[in-house]
DNA sequence: ATATCACGGATATTAGATATCCGGATTATC
DNA sequence: GATAATCCGGATATCTAATATCCGTGATAT
């Protein structure tokens, strides 16, 4: 089982952006730069997020993208969706219904238990994602990163918006 | 994101040896059979099962699988970590030290927080699969399939038990 | 008018999941 | 003891999804 790298970029993007000064907007090339990240496949992704609803995009000099809304009324899980999608990780094929020992179709009105268990866990890490809005992490870097890393992004806005 | 198929069988499979009478076992040709998978490619599964320990495995004539342990000891995690390995989701690269603002690795003592709150999503979703165990899942069977699929199923270990 | 930027489609590349086969080792049964 | 059934691990083939790039189009600030 394994998450699309993308959201890990897509979390970092959000929380840049959710720095930014009012009205401003940052380059998708610029956030490939900050993290070191392919440019062309940080722009597919961050066009998803654009889709989704999280990220605003504006074209033409001094465009780029921005927070689409208010960094508090965007969860961690809202991101990791927008780019991994919302299939669920288990995907119940109904294996109980082959072989030998199968029933007619309308005997099975009863869920298949193992599926139940596997949804429950998921919700159970949705739930826990929804937890934490882009304003939390924004909030954490501040309270535990390293001042001077602080510091250091804030000239670098300077520095690359026009 | 996305699970193994085999995390599906697997399951599937305990819950069937964990029904067999004491000291018998179940070839993986037969378990294939009962829930209309693909043979060979069960069998790498079970062989996994079997290294980890969930399943023992009986070489020889009237040989197979069956529980290596109680089914009350055995929960849903063990088997998904059994087949679909014990590797995170999420896996976070430290891309926050990577472009023109990094700064020297010793600064970067405080953990990266999306990696704390990501970590902290699949430690829900492995706590609610330890919380159900193959016995759990046998109970549910028993109270909630159709008593027919119960009764057929008893029938064929009758029929491919040698 | 021009340069900057997002957008979506087409396409190539790579890694991992799915699937099969085979030779060797183990053991119950005759 | 011979035989047949079974598990085991390695090698390999195939297929799918993730990763990655490129380009033409349209929007817009200067």
């Amino acid at each position: 089982m394994r998450l699309s790298e993308g959201v890990e970029w897509g979390l970092h993007c959000a929380v840049l952006v959710a720095l930014l000064p009012p009205d401003r907007a940052l380059p998708a090339g610029r956030l490939a730069d900050y993290h070191g990240v392919p440019p062309a496949y940080l722009a597919k992704h961050l066009q998803a997020l654009s889709r989704a609803q999280i990220l605003d995009s504006v074209p033409g000099p001094r465009g780029g993208y921005r927070l689409a809304r208010p960094a508090t009324d965007v969860t961690v899980l809202d991101v990791v969706e927008a780019i991994d999608g919302t299939e669920p990780a288990f995907r119940c094929t109904e294996i109980r219904r082959q072989g030998p020992t199968r029933l007619a179709t309308r005997e099975y009105r009863v869920p298949c238990s193992i599926h139940v268990v596997m949804a429950s866990a998921e919700d159970a890490w949705r739930a826990e994602l929804r937890r934490t809005s882009i304003a939390d992490l924004v909030g954490m870097v501040g309270a535990s990163a390293p001042p001077a890393s602080l510091a250091k992004g804030l000239d670098w806005f300077q520095e690359v918006l026009p």
